[in-house]
DNA sequence: GGATAAGCGAGACGGTACGTCTCGTCTTTTG
DNA sequence: CAAAAGACGAGACGTACCGTCTCGCTTATCC
């Protein structure tokens, strides 16, 4: 995997670059952790992994590739799709899922990282790609499995669900926005599959509001 | 108001120290635009604003203080509450202004600014409560008014419905997450109104999900 | 005195900046004694004496500069004029003065340092004339005192016969060119006094060296 | 000759390690001849031969070793000894010669790199030493022409003669001191050959100055 | 209406980190 | 097996800002 590593398959694998590139990636990765993207310095990296800073530049010229690889490097591949056998309990399980990722120590000062690195490299934005495209593959596969069931609309845009149910999330992480409880989650979850009408107007009526103001 | 600005009401509104306040924040405000929160230095708005680099210190302990000050003496107060004639109309405005603030340059880099520079300071944390509420209030009010009249369910939680509506918008101005059209926007508020539950159980179940595995 | 020093006059003669001067000048000649110019290090000298690097910078922006003053604030000026009642006496010791200053340590440096950073810089240039134009001037006035005298022709050039005698002294120092004990300067001020031919034809021939092949 | 180099008679005279000998030498001389000692660097020597930078190590462990050799490489043996006819233009066209090759640009750099280099290692003062001699050399044949042919006093210490004529040049060409013309050139040779005392005194007194003052 | 205290400009200072350069060593691959 | 290729540790380079400081000068307020 990090297929777009600096200098992949470089040598040997258990060479003398091989275990460079290892520390220094984990140097960067606690660096992140403690100090944020904000105050990650190569030179602290590179005295950390017990590392030449040249090496450092040698092999990540920039400071965005080098957290982008980082983090890549962390980055947990085949997250297993919830199955509780109710939608919502699906749901709320793949919400605490990612709300256990985004608040932990290293999660939000990636989170912000991100936000921060993005716009300025594009090695940065394919990182935040894969990252966003990951939830949503997962997010994705649970909700065509309850279309599949009956219990979703068939036409349900399963990327926009994420999206909306995601979203709230990752901003209180973001912008001090109140605390993640189970019940805020449960709310979020519940508005978007319920929506807020009052159940009057057939379904058909959606696009075309009519005269009673929708 | 800034209220909280370092000496307010100093001598004369029209005085020295009235005239280099307004200069420092006029440049602040601009490198902001330019640079971002990251490429900030006091050192470029003390030359900008052709003031000493101690006067900027004096005034402004840390740079997030500056910011915080030069963001606020920006931000629009006393914003319209839309008023279309239909709820989806109103949303749809609501949302529009929103993105246009946001996807602006000083928008995105403002935001951006209060991205990186929360917890770190009170007063950031104080800007993005104020910044956040006026929002919620705008479209606390606007959800409000057709509870009243009847459109929206009662209970309806306006905070929450501005939040998921809004959530997504700022995230894909903070993450490379796809341009906001006008259909995307649309398709935010469509999903918040309706939800995505194919329309055959009854609101009071909604809680308990039972045997059809909601 | 060296007046062409980056700041001089600064602000008071006691005060802080005046002590910074003088301690990174003293580093940087200690440092060039002991690793000669090509291995002075701004780095080096910073620690030394217990500056901030980024100080020697702001005050002499390129290592020429630094050494040029460094070398220019140790300079001896009013050099007395020998005075032992003989001629050969005068120059002896003027010789042995000149031999003395260069081989010591920081003498040799300094030459070294001059030869190695000419051609660089017009300070170090600058430097260079003014300290062979001392050396000249004070040999220059020792010559004139004798033609006065009688001793020596009037029509003497007293630039030329001091650059004879001190040239070899000079480059004994910078090349291995043999011992320079008081015999060998003995041996440069005859040569240059008497000259070497058979003492068998008129001076007024001297330009036209006729049938004697002169 | 080159007897010292680090791997002579390696292989085979036209083998490979010759050809990488050769292109190393050649790239260094020309590179000191552009750069000066100062600016040569290994790394750039090597790129300029087209051979890894390890080879160049491998052959010449210091820089200095490199430097002698690629200097000792091209030194000119076998000079021709002037033959004018007279003494004074025999020396003139000695000087001349001197001057023709200090001044060429290889000529400048080599002889600031022999004074650099210069007590950093045995290899540079063998050249330096070699160096010195064959001008002596030259010199002393010239001189001894010319005291068997009556001219110069028998006595005459032609080193001594060669060293004070060539001193002035060789310094003239390390430190800025003025231009090296033709008349310059005869001026020291004039001087040496004729000093500059008034013809008073019989040469018997030269070392015992007497009530004269000499 | 002239003292007087503040705010201000100017800029030196000790620092930290930057990203680049060359050094000389060491490891790994190639011919 | 030696040359080639190039990663590596080391450390100086010169720059940019940081935040602190001292110093005179200019204000505008208060006595």
């Amino acid at each position: 995997m990090s297929s777009r590593s600096a200098n992949d398959s470089k040598r040997r694998p258990g060479g003398r670059s091989a275990r460079v590139r290892q520390a220094v990636l984990d140097a960067a990765f606690a660096e992140l952790g403690e100090k944020g993207y904000g105050g990650l310095s190569i030179e602290a990296v590179a005295q950390r992994s017990g590392v030449a800073k040249t090496t450092v530049y040698r092999r990540w010229p920039t400071r965005d590739e080098l957290v982008a690889d980082a983090l890549d490097s962390r980055s947990d591949r085949n997250e297993p799709i919830p199955d509780t056998g109710s939608l919502r309990g699906d749901l709320k399980e793949f919400c605490e899922g990612v709300r256990a990722k985004l608040t932990s120590n290293h999660g939000k000062a990636m989170l912000k990282s991100l936000v921060a690195a993005v716009d300025q490299s594009p090695e940065i934005i394919e990182t935040v790609e894969r990252f966003w495209r990951e939830r949503r593959d997962v997010g994705g596969q649970l909700i065509e499995r309850w279309i599949r069931r009956g219990i979703l609309r068939p036409e349900t845009d399963a990327d926009l669900l994420v999206e909306v149910i995601l979203a709230p999330i990752y901003l209180r992480v973001l912008l001090p926005g109140g605390p993640l409880t189970g019940d805020v989650l449960t709310g979020f979850i519940d508005l978007a599959l319920d929506g807020v009408l009052e159940d009057v107007t057939p379904r058909t009526d959606k696009h075309r509001s009519g005269e009673r103001n929708l």
